[in-house]
DNA sequence: TAGCACTTTGCAACTGGGTTGCAAAAAAGT
DNA sequence: ACTTTTTTGCAACCCAGTTGCAAAGTGCTA
C-alpha cells in the first residue's frame, strides 16, 4: 500500500498522518495476520516501543484497528475494514496457535447470538480458540 | 468447607494436602466468584505470592481449578466441579465486569458448537464477554 | 521569516502479573 | 537420628504495557 493511500485513509479517520503512523500502518497492512506490540517493535527498529504503543492506542480510538487478546494476555492488532465504524472486534472469532504464537482471524466462522442473563450489559466479546494451526500441524 | 473435607478432596486428585494448599483451596471455595492471583495474595497475607502461584499451577495441572483470562490478560481461577476430569473451561462462558473487575461464570448460558476450518486443532476455548454486571449497573 | 504554541517522539523509568533460582524449612523415608 | 525429597519464602527477574518529561518537529501568527 502506498504512502499517499495510507495518508488519505488516516485522515479520513481523523488522524494526522505522521511518519510513524504511516510506518505502523504499513506494517499492519503487510503483516497478513494480527500482530502484537512486540512483533511491531521487532519489525520497526527505527520506531520506539512507546511510540508504536501510542500509535496503536490512537488507531484503536479511531477505529483504524481493532485488537484482541490471545491466550497469554497479549494484544493482537489488525486493521479494520475501510468503511465506517469498525465493529468486527465485537463479533468475530480468533484462533491463537500455541506453537507459532501467530493468531488468525476466522471471519468466516459463524458465531451465534449469545443472550446474557438479566442485568448484564455487554461492551465487547472475545472469542479466542487456542490450539495448533494448519501450518504447524503440517510441520510435525 | 472443613479442613478434613479439603484434605480428602485434594488427595483424591493426587495432591498432598499441605497447609498452603488447604488455605488456597479454602479461599477459592469461599470466594463465590473466580479470583485472580493478586486477589488471593491480598486475602492470604500469610502466604507468599510465589507459593500461591505454585499452588494454583498445581491445582490447574490436577484439574482442581480451571482458569480463564479476563479482558486485561489476567487469569481468574475457580474450583472445578468435584467429580472426575474438569472440562468446564473448554466450554463455558465468563463475564468480566469492567467496573468492579469481578468475573462471573455463566454456566447456564448455552454455547453452541463452533466448527473450525479444516486443519485447525482446538486445545481450549475462551469465551469472555466484557461489560457491566448487574450489581454495578444498579449502583449507578 | 522569526517567534510562539501545540503535537509528536524517544528515552528512561515504572507498573503489575506472572515466573524462577535458590536456600531454608518441613515432611517423609529408612 | 539421619538422609532424601518436597514445600516454602524471599528476592530477583521477565515481559507487555504504560507514563513523565524533555527534545524535536510542525504549524500558525504576526
Amino acid at each position: 500500500m502506498e504512502y499517499k493511500d495510507i495518508e488519505i485513509r488516516l485522515e479520513k479517520k481523523g488522524i494526522k498522518a505522521t511518519a510513524n503512523r504511516i510506518t505502523v500502518y504499513r506494517a499492519l497492512a503487510s503483516a497478513h495476520v494480527p500482530v502484537t506490540l512486540s512483533m511491531l517493535e521487532e519489525a520497526l527498529v527505527t520506531v520506539d516501543k512507546s511510540s508504536i504503543f501510542r500509535v496503536l492506542s490512537l488507531f484503536l480510538e479511531h477505529d483504524v484497528v481493532h485488537a484482541f487478546e490471545d491466550g497469554r494476555g497479549v494484544l493482537h492488532y489488525e486493521l479494520c475494514g475501510n468503511e465506517g465504524h469498525c465493529d468486527l472486534s465485537d463479533s468475530h472469532l480468533h484462533f491463537y496457535c500455541e506453537s507459532c504464537q501467530k493468531s488468525y482471524c476466522l471471519d468466516d466462522v459463524h458465531l451465534p447470538e449469545i443472550s446474557l442473563p438479566q442485568g448484564f450489559t455487554s461492551h465487547s466479546i472475545s472469542f479466542v480458540i487456542k490450539g495448533i494451526c494448519p501450518h504447524c500441524q503440517a510441520r510435525q
